[in-house]
DNA sequence: CTCCTTTGTCTTTTT
DNA sequence: GACAAAGGAG
């Protein structure tokens, strides 16, 4: 037996094995433990790991669960199948893939191959505009998350979305062009799964009986698809284990149903559920502030999380006067907290949007303490490797088009969007790739043809080099055949000196990777790359941990700032917009939990961004956290230090449908224009709060308008001084 | 075809 | 302000 420490709740999810069980776990109630040890148990009681699945929600949190079972199991734990949705797809979709059609070297697009595919595809249909790419790609996704056919797709949908035939036609050349390329997206890892279980009952069946035992955690953030698929392959046995909390799903634009786990009762009827409401992690001023920003969400199951731990520190909000105060007060209370014993890696800087972590790279650059940024670009969406990798692709799987693309030109070869179209347009005709369209010869012009011989040969050393040589050194290979390494080395844009050494951290990548799944080759390093999530990185080193709130879902830290808590960027300008701000609030409300026993809440009064000056409400979230005991200390030193007419907007506390507020331009003193202050503009006052500007008198810095305000009447302004803090509100 | 300039869009979050 | 896409000149 495993002794784990749990408490009697705990105790009873752990140990009551069979049928459906839904654990609704409080953040920090000690749920992934309650999964390890459940697990465990299993074993114990003479299961075999060979029949248990786990899923988790990133590719760490599997591996993590991995090394915690073998810890305390030791060899048995290889058999438990421990992985996410995607990847548990993704590999039993390669043992049976031809039975979709589809080869077992399938390529799995990511976001970033699926909008090129949608932009290219957009040239073909009638009425598509390329630049709405991310609109089509949204709605496509929607419709494979609920399983629905182009031609499904739009008879659902037309008469709500008004470009539904378009959409239709794009979704449909999509999948025709994904499907001559053998490749699948992230819906189709997904989508094909099931189908292939639909199609095939003798594979369903195997899964089925295999996996006896089916545990998934974070289930707040799982999608149709993926809680169909739990119910597919659970349908022989029933043990079905699903750990989550409705207050922290954070996907739902990613197709997240917060309804799987509201509505798990009742899709499993008999399905027994137990709650975890003590926290182990945060003292108690840090949960009730936790609790006080949660209980103002409607759809949510009533629940209270308490701790045992001391009040602890109170939370401190600081109010700061710029986003470069902002970042100075975080620099300073590090440096401070470090001197005071702290280590770096148990500080967290959590933000809502990647653009916001530039101020805090370059202070804490300047003041030495070391960071990793984590969410935003990653070193494999950099377009060098992206571009590199295309012959990998190619070479592995050699329908994949939109590899062809990346690479026919790069290095350049002279090959232009003439040749290219010429490729394509012979690949249509005949029915084949493009790569297969150089390798028949004769379909081009002389020209083309030409040109194109070089790059052909190019692609054809690689593909034989794949076959003969160990990952590594195909991998060197590809960038000295590819012409890459000479086209890089020799160029006089010093750029290209940083491309190629970022090229050269392939081969170690592989190295890596290869050390780590000895038996595995270069495809499924090509898979694990397109798999790979945003806290993969995270390891033991000292650094400040800057990150999105997403990425930091499931972990903790010992001291947590979350900055920029402003109306517009927490929350989002497009959840206020739509009067939706519940998933913001429980955004809000996974920051502060993941603090244990500092936690720092800050907002900034006017803010650098789009290359300009921006002046925000502070968030609601701020007095929300505040609730009726006032456990957060405020610190900024703002507010009370200034003059009279710059004094901060007042919280719009709880006020629907606040917009972003844009400050006026700052004009110069010699040249005051207020031209943008004309009657009907919808004004935003510091003090007085919304208003509509009724008449304005004057020119230059002698105007003055006349605002009406709700349940205040009209009051008049000088613009010349009211400018501080007055601002326009931008619907 | 390539390079340079201009223009437009972006910033919500990601398996 | 940054970066990609589009457009024009060589």
């Amino acid at each position: 037996m495993h002794d784990f420490g749990l408490n009697n709740e705990q105790m009873l999810a752990v140990n009551d094995a069979d049928g459906a069980i839904l654990v609704i776990a409080g953040a920090g109630s000690g749920k992934t433990r309650v999964l390890t040890a459940r697990i465990c148990a299993l074993v114990d009681s003479g299961v075999s790991p060979y029949n248990i699945l786990a899923i988790t929600f990133t590719n760490k949190a599997a591996n993590e669960m991995k090394e915690r079972i073998a810890r305390e199991l030791g060899y048995d734990a290889d058999g438990v199948w421990t992985s996410t949705f995607h990847s548990m797809c993704a590999r039993m979709l390669r043992m049976d893939a031809e039975r979709l059609g589809y080869t077992r070297d399938f390529t799995i697009y990511t976001d970033l191959e699926s909008e090129r595919v949608v932009k290219r595809v957009c040239e073909t249909v009638a009425g598509a505009d390329a630049k709405r790419k991310g609109v089509y790609l949204d709605h496509i996704s929607r419709a494979k998350t609920a399983a629905l056919s182009p031609e499904e797709y739009f008879e659902e949908t037309k008469d709500v979305v008004t470009d539904a035939n378009t959409v239709a036609l794009v979704y449909r050349a999509y999948e025709k062009e994904l499907k001559a390329c053998n490749a699948m997206d992230f819906d189709d890892l997904l989508l094909k799964t099931v189908e292939l279980f639909q199609k095939c009952p003798d594979v369903l069946e195997r899964w089925q009986r295999r996996f006896r035992y089916i545990n998934v955690d974070e289930f707040q953030d799982t999608n149709r698809l993926q809680f169909r698929l739990v119910k597919m392959l659970s349908a022989v046995w029933g043990n079905v284990f699903v750990v989550g909390d409705e207050d922290q799903s954070i996907y739902s634009w990613r197709g997240a149903e917060i309804r799987n786990i509201l509505d798990f009762p009742k899709e499993f009827p008999g399905a027994k559920v137990y709650k975890l409401e003590q926290n182990y992690r945060s003292t108690k001023n840090i949960l009730s502030a936790a609790n006080n920003v949660i209980k103002h969400n409607s759809s949510r199951n009533e629940k209270t999380l308490w701790s045992a731990l001391g009040d602890g520190q109170e939370v401190e909000y600081f109010d700061a006067r710029t986003d470069r105060d902002e970042a100075d007060f975080v620099t300073r209370t590090i440096n401070r907290l470090q001197v005071g014993g702290e280590n770096y890696r148990d500080m967290a800087v959590l933000v809502r949007a990647n653009s916001l972590t530039r101020l805090f790279e370059e202070s804490f650059t300047l003041h030495g303490i070391p960071y990793k940024v984590f969410g935003g670009f990653r070193f494999f969406e950099r377009k060098e490797i992206k571009d590199t990798l295309g012959y990998v692709r190619l070479a592995v799987n050699p329908d994949d088009n939109d590899a062809f693309l990346r690479v026919v030109n790069y290095p350049k070869r002279g090959i232009g969007a003439s040749a290219v179209a010429e490729v394509a347009l012979a690949a249509e005709r005949n029915g084949i790739s493009y790569l297969e369209v150089l390798k028949r010869g004769g379909l081009l012009s002389a020209a083309s043809e030409k040109k194109l011989s070089k790059f052909a040969a190019v692609a054809e050393a690689i593909s034989s080099a794949l076959k003969e040589m160990k990952p590594v050194d195909f991998m060197q290979y590809v960038i000295t055949g590819s012409g890459l390494e000479d086209a890089l080395k020799l160029s006089e844009d010093p750029e290209d000196r940083n491309r190629y050494e970022n090229i050269e951290g392939l081969v170690d990548a592989v190295r890596n990777f290869e050390e780590d799944n000895p038996e595995a080759g270069i495809a499924d390093f090509l898979q694990s790359v397109s798999l790979v999530s945003d806290s993969d990185g995270m390891d033991e080193e000292n650094y400040v941990t800057i990150a999105t709130v997403h990425a930091v879902k499931g972990l903790e830290f010992d001291n947590v700032f979350i900055i920029g808590l402003e109306e517009g960027i927490f929350p989002t300008a497009s959840a206020v917009a739509n009067g939706d701000v519940e998933e913001e609030r429980r955004l809000m409300y996974v920051a502060i939990t993941r603090a244990k026993r500092r936690l720092y809440a800050l907002s900034a009064y006017s803010r650098f961004r789009f290359g300009k000056v921006e002046s925000n409400p502070k968030s609601r979230f701020i007095a929300e956290m505040r609730g009726d005991k006032a456990s957060v200390r405020v610190t900024g030193a703002y507010f009370a230090g200034m003059r009279k007419e710059e004094k901060k907007p007042v919280f719009s506390q709880g006020k629907k449908g606040s917009p972003v507020f844009i400050s006026a331009p700052k004009r110069r003193a010699d040249a005051p224009d207020f031209s943008e202050f004309v009657k009907g503009v919808v004004v935003e006052h510091a003090k007085f709060g919304r208003g509509i500007v009724r008449e304005t008198v004057g020119e230059g810095e002698d105007k003055t308008a006349a605002i009406e305000f709700e349940g205040l009447g009209v009051k008049r302004f000088a613009l010349a001084i009211a400018i501080n803090s007055l601002s326009i509100v931008k619907e």
